[in-house]
DNA sequence: ACGTGTTGAGTTACCCGTAACGTTACGTTA
DNA sequence: TAACGTAACGTTACGGGTAACTCAACACGT
């Protein structure tokens, strides 16, 4: 007899089988009073439920997916740190409109390692999920080939790209990169630092530098990079890659930073050296955090939407789970905060 | 024939028949292989392993799940938001020892909301996690006999509690609260004032308050408070919490925040009009984030080991998984930073 | 040539739900 | 009262793996 409950099953939970025998009546039908399915008196609904009070029963849905052939309601999702503010932003976007439609995040610290993203895509497939959603675009081959084999809705967000595996949602960093070069450039400034950390791979960051690398050079300007390996891009890391840099190069006018929190670190150490800003130096962060906004000078920095960034792509997924179009590549774009740590020569001291 | 693959599963995904039966061997066969369980020749093996190459099978872990009777290797984790720097480092330390060990969190945020977390403890019990962690020691009753009834390694973390439903990790936050009263009565202070958001619930930073309060109390001094509803404590709430709460109350010696956030955005609003600190206000934070220390002062606040929190709870989860004793409570303790924020009235301008 | 042990591989029975279909009980209508 | 419709509920067959068991083939010592 298949709706047998009498041995308990292996991890003694209690099973839909049991409810029904404890309620007198088959497993489909308290299925189908548990689903709200229709075909059954109210007076088996009022027995079912009893039952499922009284014994506790907790849905299986594990077995639900299985015996459906569906999808979970699981979505993947990698993310490479939580430590830089933005990427939790992100993160809280997307679990945020994925929760609202009764969908759940797997996590995945990727760590901005591509092998570690890929044994993470493996692991993340192998339980079904409904979508996944992934940072960057720089994927192992092997990554590639499951990703596409997978079948199921895939953004890829942070880093814009117009041709993606599946769907995009991100910004041009290269452009915004480019964008505070030109606009320090403009500034008169010739004498250029940049203060980050290790860019073993084509990731975001790298992109930003070769932009602002390249708004230098067609500005005729001198470029100074400092790169602190292996090193998370925080306020110390900013703190003492500027003392570094500014050791080396003593005449540099203006230093990019990775992101805010670097550049708040070395705005700290300028102040600490006695160096005033912007009349001695200029200083340029990027992600707009909202510490930023808050410090005794407006930090010129790039604003991202990052919020919105995360709800779009968990947008592009739920939509594409049930069968809407989606547009498969999204811009969110980039706004240069001209802030009070940069300024023309004129008014600088 | 039970091994049959010919009917392509309903996702049209590779299984373990079709990789078999392309190999010339049985579904068995091929489980064994791939687990590397042995009982097979090196042919065999060849053979097998081909296959799976060749059609891209990925293994399908709901049905191991299923068919084992085993836990997933899904640990959900809910915690209140990602917007507080501190919640996303100790997400940040449970994912990280969590995917060394080959498990997967699955991510809850509560947003503060007790209706918010039993919903979620239904949803992800009903994907049979390994185990779960969740944040804060108040739970709905509902909650409380799901989390009972699981089954399965429990970690509250965050507010230490003797006596958890399972296991715990974090710190006394009455005593943090507490602790810092007395250092700031200790410096002859005696009009407080107190900076947080809304305290519907019993949570933490509810605690911290009491605490605090009763070491005033203790030391008969007086204590204002500006709770701001419904908002996030970040640094623009700590802003104009101060504004308004020394506009109520202007002859405020000092002010203790709900956290570090709050407090630096305090600390910004009293340089604004004028107030010299420790001088003419003291100020003091909790949470002793990254940036209170690069600060041009360093913030007085209260240290706490947050990656480690998220560490040990994810080692008291696994610990728990393979059987092993647990130590079922864990106070991680917290450190008072004096900073130079306050001061005593003898240095004091 | 024979029994024996070892090893490789197949069989069967589940796990827990759901879809599809079959059956029963009862009420309606001609 | 036979014939039929329908609501309510039961039965069966999966789905993709795993555990436990069975069986066949072969090497080996005697």
């Amino acid at each position: 007899m298949s709706d047998d409950p009498d041995k308990s099953n292996r991890n003694n939970k209690i099973s839909l089988a049991e409810v029904a025998k404890a309620a007198g009546v088959s497993k489909m039908t308290a299925s189908r009073v548990l689903r709200d399915e229709g075909g059954f008196s109210e007076k088996t609904r009022a027995k079912v439920m009893v039952e499922v009070d009284r014994l506790g029963y907790l849905p299986n849905r594990l077995a639900t997916v299985f015996a459906g052939g569906k999808k979970s309601t699981f979505v993947g999702v990698s993310i490479p740190e939580l430590g830089n503010e933005i990427f939790a932003q992100v993160l809280e976007g997307i679990d945020r409109k994925l929760g609202a439609f009764g969908h759940q995040t797997v996590l995945g610290l990727t760590e901005h390692e591509i092998d570690h993203e890929e044994k993470w895509i493996e692991t993340v497939l192998s339980w079904q999920p409904a979508g996944l959603i992934v940072t960057g675009r720089s994927h192992s081959p092997k990554a590639i080939q499951m990703l596409r084999g997978a079948g199921i809705p895939l953004v890829e967000i942070w880093d814009f790209n117009s041709s993606p595996l599946d769907m995009c949602v991100g910004l041009n960093h290269f452009d915004s990169g480019y964008s505070m070069g030109r606009y320090l450039a403009g500034m008169e400034y010739r004498k250029f630092g940049y203060v980050g950390t290790s860019h073993d791979v084509a990731n975001a960051a790298t992109a930003r530098l070769n932009g602002f690398s390249k708004a230098i050079e067609d500005a005729n300007g001198r470029l100074e990079k400092q790169l602190l390996l292996k090193d998370t891009p925080g306020f110390y890391t900013g703190f003492y890659g500027t003392e570094q840099l500014l050791a080396a190069h003593r005449d540099i006018e203006a230093i990019f930073y990775q992101n805010d929190n670097m550049a708040i670190g070395g705005l700290q150490y300028t102040q600490k050296i006695g160096l005033r800003v912007p009349d001695d130096i200029g200083i340029a962060g990027w992600g707009d955090l909202p510490i930023s906004a808050i410090q005794p000078y407006r930090l010129t920095s790039i604003a991202v939407p990052h919020l919105k960034i995360g709800q779009i792509a968990a947008e592009m997924v739920l939509a594409q789970i049930n069968g809407e179009p989606v547009k498969s590549a999204k811009d969110v774009g980039f706004r240069l905060i001209p802030g009070s740590t940069v300024l023309k020569p004129t008014a600088r001291a």
